[in-house]
DNA sequence: TGTAATGTTTACCAACCGGTCAAATTATCA
DNA sequence: TGATAATTTGACCGGTTGGTAAACATTACA
């Protein structure tokens, strides 16, 4: 008898575990690239070195090969921020967030525009996760940034605006690789552009630009 | 006879102005939220009013939309970094820009995501003006904070990573907006959430996370 | 007004899309 | 080994895609 996916109680085979892996890092090649709709169940087959319908034997619709994929990266693409210790120093705790946020852009570009691909399309699949889990851990780091500026530790400051600024900054050297890359030319497009990069946000965000002879001639509004 | 376009030395009629613009809006209402292979003609030209043919005679590729379309946001997109002055004083110019750039996000969400979807995937159609007009222009302004920094006017930094952390910042506001709006959530998603983001960014860019009375205290690496 | 250029629509096409089916092939294990 | 289950494939399907042809309607203007 022929059984589309494997039964909910029976254990997979190590041909299943090994194709699903396959597929999924071809789906991730394909949809970071494109998008959902832009991307074409034939062309993800492809990379995965498999027919189509080989393909829709593991993942019966399109869909549910995007679902599997979104909540796997959305999973580890969290991790830095679940990390975040509040007893830790704030100093070293925010320069080591960034660095690791700047690192996951480096070394797993295509997850992080898989993921900026999904919000920038209306999130229509994963609006309930980003209103839950991530909103959840939000707050509960935005607390903890708050309390180290109530504690004088930390510049008050939007704890959330904060958060957004160092996923963007970081992020940002994923998603608008190209456009990084075209305006830096190629003299900067090696790997001294990581460490200039990591190098200017952490200045950026733990001294910020503020000329330190003049303590505080420069006000805000 | 059939002119499919209007021919080159010939003068535009008032309904070819009027139509074009109709579908270059509708084009932009589309491809921002799809992406160019994720969007439909007849999606546009649902959008626009028209039937799919109509639209096509005025545009005769979905390809020719879509260039037009990118080429006119580009254009009005880098209008905030050509008014950045060599001549004014640093700090208002940042902060300037940094509000005017802002102000494009919150007014001008489609136009920031239709370009957040031709970079990141990768760019096919706007490489040349990316390596052209947009790095000439990134270059010369480079050069501006460049000298600002030599004259001690502000912190010595990277120029060109500065510039990159004031796109992704305040482009996130636009591109990333569904997830702001789920991290935040309903309370703080009115008008008070774009003066809380400048006012942060501000601060961020201006004055940094450092706390004011202990000059040096926080040194980096 | 007449008429030629411009604008619009209906009907249509070939290619491609996500997905199905049944037959063929391969792995598993008593 | 043999039989049963798991895997793979080629052929195919209805719907959608970008785009075309030609008839029809409207505008501009002498």
């Amino acid at each position: 008898m022929v059984l589309p996916r494997a039964a909910k109680t029976q254990r997979r085979t190590r041909i299943q575990e090994e194709k699903e892996e396959q597929i999924l890092e071809a789906a991730l090649e394909v949809f970071s690239l494109h998008g959902f709709r832009g991307a074409t169940v034939d062309q993800i087959a492809e990379v995965a070195g498999m027919s189509k319908p080989n393909l829709l034997y593991y993942f019966r619709t399109k869909e549910a090969m995007h679902r599997a994929l979104i909540t796997r990266v959305l999973d580890t693409w969290l991790d830095p921020l679940r990390e975040f210790d509040a007893e830790g120093s704030p100093v070293a705790e925010i320069r080591s967030y960034i660095r690791r946020k700047l690192e996951m852009a480096r070394d797993f570009p295509r997850e992080s525009r898989l993921f900026a691909n999904e919000i920038l399309q209306g999130a229509p699949n994963i609006e309930d996760e980003l209103k839950g889990p991530l909103k959840s851990l939000v707050d509960e780091k935005a607390a903890v940034i708050r309390s180290w500026a109530r504690a004088g530790k930390i510049a008050k400051c939007d704890p959330y605006h904060l958060i957004f600024s160092i996923w963007s900054t970081t992020q940002h050297y994923a998603d608008f690789d190209v456009q990084v890359r075209a305006v830096l030319g190629q003299n900067q497009s090696g790997e001294g552009r990581f460490e200039d990069a990591a190098r200017f946000l952490e200045q950026l965000f733990l001294n910020g630009l503020e000329v330190r002879d003049q303590p505080s001639a420069i006000g805000h509004a």
